[in-house]
Parts: structure tokens; sequence; C-alpha cells
DNA sequence: CTGACTTTGTGCATCGGTTCACAAAGGGAT
DNA sequence: ATCCCTTTGTGAACCGATGCACAAAGTCAG
């Protein structure tokens, strides 16, 4: 089915894919300040990563690099670019413009890398109407046509989470496989859908579980006999 | 340096401490809903992990299950919570109030489970003095003496990107050792500190490469001769 | 008290990911 | 053209996590 032998193999690891946008990020860095090329070392401590697993995560996308040099900058922006898709632009829908939706909406960092808020939802006929970062907000009814209009291929989902899987289901319905999650539920789709899921909770709870084992584990044992 | 052949060893995987809020959030449903007893496989379902994992997983904190009945809701709750320490109560503080900051610190869902939003911290004279949810935005120049005051344990990064670093080391040095960052930046702290990041783009960007693959891998064969 | 049935807890094979360590590749100096 | 130096790309050992499959443990009906 797959062809052994061959670079530019398709099938990247997940957990490489995971890091691409980091080091993406720290290439443009390095771009702006005017470097013309880095080294695996420089550029993985720059990503906060293991300089073996920056070149095996880069073998995966080709052979980029020059022994003895390092990488182009300039093409390996490029490179990473292409794989992760961001060659083309993206619509985003976000829908539930409560607190943490309007954050988003207004978020400049957003467009910059090839997504483009495209249309806002909202079931609140207070909010319905409203207007942010220049783009109007829409009432849900009209999800599936705006969503088909315009073109959007990622939905942000920002709803209470009573209201996430319906809205999920419909947003499904109309042909969107990519969906990010701010809602606290486990959202169920079909498996052609991709989902990722941001918990704030979660996030701060595991930094407490963390936080009570260096409070408590040293001290730990004076209370346990 | 470990008792093997001890139960209730401590050392739980990370992958594990990942899982317990997703699990938590599930029981409290149930709780909610009078449900008394769960087997492994409805809560595993409900959590939308696989069975045995979740059974694994509940048996690094002990053996709480009963063997052809399940596990005892209300109990297993309690054991939960325990582990990951929201059996104490944690002051959080966010710095950085502006679009994200704001929305976090609106965020009820927060306070729910242990978290409270004890300080709130801008170095925008605009903002200093604003009361979001009940609560008085603070100069940062207070920031080392209000994390000592009010007991902060958890700090929240929301500043702007080039901020978030000089902030964090202000923070590390006030003694705060677990961070939440928004920021899309790598933090250096010393090795004592636990940084957790959210990054929106970095979802963006994954989300957009296997859109990619979608949209483009069935096709792919039409164009590559 | 016994036996049928349910469900846990875990040994074991497997897998994906990380890291080490080094041969191969290329650049630049002489 | 040759040699030395730097740095890549990757084989291989290792490590943690996953999931199957089942024996052990417990419930409950009769
Ligand atoms: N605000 C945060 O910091 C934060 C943090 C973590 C998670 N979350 C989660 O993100 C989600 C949104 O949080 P929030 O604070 O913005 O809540 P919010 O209540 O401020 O906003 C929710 C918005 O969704 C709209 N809505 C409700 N039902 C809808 C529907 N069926 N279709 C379209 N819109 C609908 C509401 O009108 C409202 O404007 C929640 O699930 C919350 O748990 C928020
Ligand atoms: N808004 C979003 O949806 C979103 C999404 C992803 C990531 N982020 C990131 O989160 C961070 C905040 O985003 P935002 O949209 O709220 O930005 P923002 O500009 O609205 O808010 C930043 C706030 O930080 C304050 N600030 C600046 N320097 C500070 C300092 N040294 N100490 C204390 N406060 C300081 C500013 O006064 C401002 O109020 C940014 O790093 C952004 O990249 C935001």
């Amino acid at each position: 089915m797959k062809s052994p032998s061959h670079p530019r193999d398709r099938g990247i690891p997940e957990a490489t894919v995971a890091r691409l946008p980091l080091y993406l990020r720290a290439l443009h860095l390095m771009a702006e300040r005017g470097i013309a090329t880095v080294s695996s070392e420089d550029l993985a401590s720059a990503a906060g990563v293991n300089s073996a697993k920056l070149r095996k995560d880069l073998s995966h996308l080709g052979s980029y690099g020059t022994r003895g040099v390092g990488y182009d900058v300039e093409y390996l922006v490029y490179q990473i670019s292409r794989e992760l898709g961001l060659t083309q632009d993206w619509a985003v829908a976000i829908v539930g413009i409560g607190n943490l939706g309007r954050a988003l909406a207004n978020y400049g960092g957003f467009v910059s890398r090839g997504f483009r808020v495209a249309a806002m939802f909202d079931a609140d006929p207070e909010v319905v109407g409203d207007t942010i970062a220049g783009l109007n907000v829409e009432h849900i009814d009209a999800l599936e046509a705006a969503i088909k209009r315009r073109g959007v291929s990622i939905v942000v989902l920002a709803t209470p989470a009573a209201a996430a899987q319906e809205v999920c289901d419909r947003v499904v319905a109309a042909g969107v496989t990519s969906i990010l999650n701010f809602a606290p539920v486990v959202l169920t789709v079909p498996d052609t859908v991709d989902v990722r899921k941001v918990d704030l909770s979660i996030e701060l709870q595991i930094l407490a579980f963390h936080e009570q084992r260096k409070a408590g584990g040293p001290l730990m044992a004076v209370d346990t006999q």
C-alpha cells in the first residue's frame, strides 16, 4: 500500500506534526532577525526540544539540511508551512460568542498564519448582529448555509457545554471535518472528523497534582508513621 | 528507594494524570444524575477512552472497584479529587487582563473545582483598577507582594508574547512553581517549575495539517503523474 | 452453600516515540 | 586536491503507554 523505500514518505508521526508549528514559530522569529541559517542545535533550543528529536522530525519531511552548515531558515519555513497546509488560507468559524468566543474573535495572532475568521454564530438574539473585529455575528440558524457559502473548513466551538454536542452534530452534517472544542465535554463524531480540545480546567488540575506533590511529597514522611 | 510491593505506590504515569480530570468530569455528571455505581466500561465510554486503559489508570490509585459490580461513584470522585489535590483550594493569579485574561477571569467553570482567582495584574494604567468578576485588577508592580500575601500558587500568563518571559521570571522569583502559559513563547524556567502551555494557533495548525491530508490525500494522485 | 455470571485488576505483547551515538556528507582552509 | 571540522541523518537501544485477554474476585439467585 505504501512505497517503502520512497523518500518524502507520507505518514508523519503525530508527535512530529504537533511540534512542527513550534519550529515554525522559532524560524519566523529568526527570519525576522535576519538569521539565514540555523543548526539543529540552535533551532532545537529555541523550540525547547532535544536536537536529535528535531533532526528526526525534519527528516520526515525530507532532507532539507546541509551537513556541516545547518538549515536554511527561509527554505525550512517554506517546507514546514507547506507540509502543515499553511500556504493556503483557512476559513474558520467561531460558534458561541460569549467571553471566550469574543476573545478568540478579537485575537490577532489568529489571522497571522493563514487562518481567517470567516463567520461567527450565536443563539442569543442580544448577541446576534454585534460586530466584532469588523465581522457580523450571525444567528445559529444560518449555520449550515453560511458554512457552505463561506467555505468554512474549521470550526471553533465556544458554546456552553450543554449546547456543544448539538452544535457539533450540525457542523459535521454541514460537512466540516475539523473542530477545535473549548467546551468541557467529550464530543462524539464520525471518525472522519478530527476533534482537538482545549480544556483549561484540565490543565489546572494537572498543575495542581504536581503542585501537591511538590508541597506534600518531601513532607509526607512526617505524617506517614 | 521505593518499596516495590507496596500498594498505593507513588509515581502515577503522566498520561494517567492527564486523564484523571476527564474521569472526574464524567463522574460528577453521573453523581448529579443520581448514578451510584458505574462499570469501567460505562465510565470509559463516557470519558471517551478504552476500558482497559481506564481500569489500569484507576489501579494506579489503589483498588477501589468491586469485581462483578464496578466503582462507587461518590467514593471514586473523592479518591480522584484527593489524588489530584482538589480537596484543597488553589489560589490562582491571572497576569495580563486583555481579551483573553478577561474571559478567563469571568469564567465560572474555573472556580467550580477548587480553583479561585485570587489576584489579577496588568501593566496598563487604563486597565489597573477595573473590577472584573468582583475583583480588582492590580498593577504589575504589586505582583510579588500580592502573590505572597494571597498565597497564590498557580499563575496564568495571558500577557503578550513579548512580556511573558519577563513576567514569568518575576513570578518564579516570587516562589510560584506552577504556570499555565497562553503566550506563544517557549518559557525558560528552573526545572523545579512546571509550565503547561495552551496554544490555540498550534491546535489550528495541527487541524489544518490533517484537513489538508483529507482533502489532498485521495486527490493527490491526480496531479502526481 | 453452591454455581452461574459479571467485572475488576494485571501480565504480556506490541507500538509509537525518544535519545544516544556515530558514520556519512559537505564546507572551507591551506 | 587534500585534510580537518562541523553538522546532518539515522540505526538501534530504550522507555513509557496501549490494549488484549484472562484468571481472580466478588455478587446474587436459588
Ligand atoms: N471563558 C473561559 O475562560 C473558558 C475557559 C475554559 C473553557 N471555557 C468553555 O468555553 C465555553 C464558552 O465559555 P464562555 O465563558 O465564553 O461562555 P459564555 O456563556 O460567556 O458564552 C457562551 C455563548 O454561547 C452562546 N450559545 C449558547 N447556546 C448556543 C447555541 N446552541 N448555538 C450557538 N451559540 C450558543 C451563548 O449565547 C453565549 O454567547 C464554555 O463551554 C466554557 O466551559 C471557557
Ligand atoms: N485572545 C486570544 O484568543 C488568544 C488566543 C491564543 C493566544 N493568545 C495569547 O494570549 C496572550 C494574551 O492575548 P490577548 O488577546 O488577551 O492580548 P491583549 O493584548 O488583549 O492583552 C494583553 C494584556 O497584557 C497586558 N500586559 C502587557 N504587558 C504586560 C506586563 N508586562 N505585565 C502585565 N500585563 C501586561 C496588556 O496591558 C494587556 O491588557 C497573548 O500572548 C496572545 O498571543 C490569545
